[in-house]
DNA sequence: CTGGAAATGTTATAATGTACCAAATTTCCC
DNA sequence: GGGAAATTTGGTACATTATAACATTTCCAG
């Protein structure tokens, strides 16, 4: 069997977590935008793991740390994150994902086990390709595309197989 | 140019409510399911239009109309629409709209126009396919899977070019 | 009939997201 | 450096979407 993308098996996080960060960290340098500690705290939490985690967690989050936090305080760094392309909004379960593929020109695809929450973020010019040939089709501009995809990840298939 | 699809140009809508209503009946009768009173005004409000309606738009429909009508009457004449595939949740906008292919096993794939707030439903086995292959090729089971893609239909492009 | 299943009524509450305005901080020009 | 403008943050309140829980009614098979 192939090896499995990275949320399906076991590895050294810290790496994904460093990565994202130092990533983000150039991006918003490149694009003179300001990743104030709030908004890089953020995004490292976010990371903590390949599971989406809701606007609320996040707050939970901040609040236990004692700082001074509010709804509007994590929307406001989500919508920053987001506008960056650092993290992504998963509409099916108002949630947000740390973006794996930040800085390059993307249509994110996202695999979403149901048994374990791990989301597995794709690229998949294939997909991309025949979504724009759909809409063109029907002469429709497209500006945004949601594409998410509900299953069983390879473990957790193999892990029922053994109940 | 080719002609537009239906929710794009003027048509007899009521049409499309009496083709949906009639479909739906149909269904629910071959599956042994009741469509009841309540669940298939529901049905009706939801296609009112080709834009999609929220859960308390169709509970303001319902309570106007004298009927004792609670959040979770809405939300389970919903359910049970959704599980029939007779309605399809638009996770991007929290709104149902009636689905175009009812009775069909299908994938839908909306196109949901930013400005006028219609959306067109389609089913391109392309995209189908290439989701399929995508998913299969990390080992992943889909099971659902949501596209929706936000822009600008026909109508509003060129409406748009003439400001 | 009648007993169990399905559907509905009803109340309360959870979960998610935004409007709005004031205060603080940063930026940038002079 | 001083100070106006813009960005960011603090904080309250509220809007919107969705579900939990339990009582009551309706339906239907036997
Ligand atoms: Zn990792
Ligand atoms: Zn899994
Ligand atoms: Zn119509
Ligand atoms: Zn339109």
């Amino acid at each position: 069997m192939a090896s499995q993308a990275l949320p399906y098996r076991p590895h050294n996080h810290q790496a994904c977590v460093t990565q994202a960060l130092a990533d983000a960290r150039a991006i918003c340098r490149a694009q003179n935008a300001r990743l104030t500690p709030t908004r890089e705290r953020v995004l490292e939490l976010i990371w903590q793991s390949h599971k989406p985690l809701g606007a609320y967690d996040v707050l939970a989050e901040l609040t236990a740390e004692g700082q001074n936090a509010a709804p509007p305080t994590v929307y406001r760094a989500l919508d920053f994150l987001q506008q960056h392309g650092l993290v992504h909004r998963i509409a099916s379960l108002n949630a947000f994902i740390g973006c794996a593929h930040a800085g390059e020109n993307h249509t994110g695809m996202f695999l979403i086990c149901r048994s374990c929450g791990n989301v597995l973020e794709l690229t998949a010019p294939g997909v991309s390709g025949a979504i724009e040939g759909a809409a063109k089709a029907e002469h429709f501009k497209a500006e945004n595309v949601t594409l998410e995809i509900a299953g069983l990840c390879p473990r957790c298939q193999s892990e029922s197989r053994h109940d």
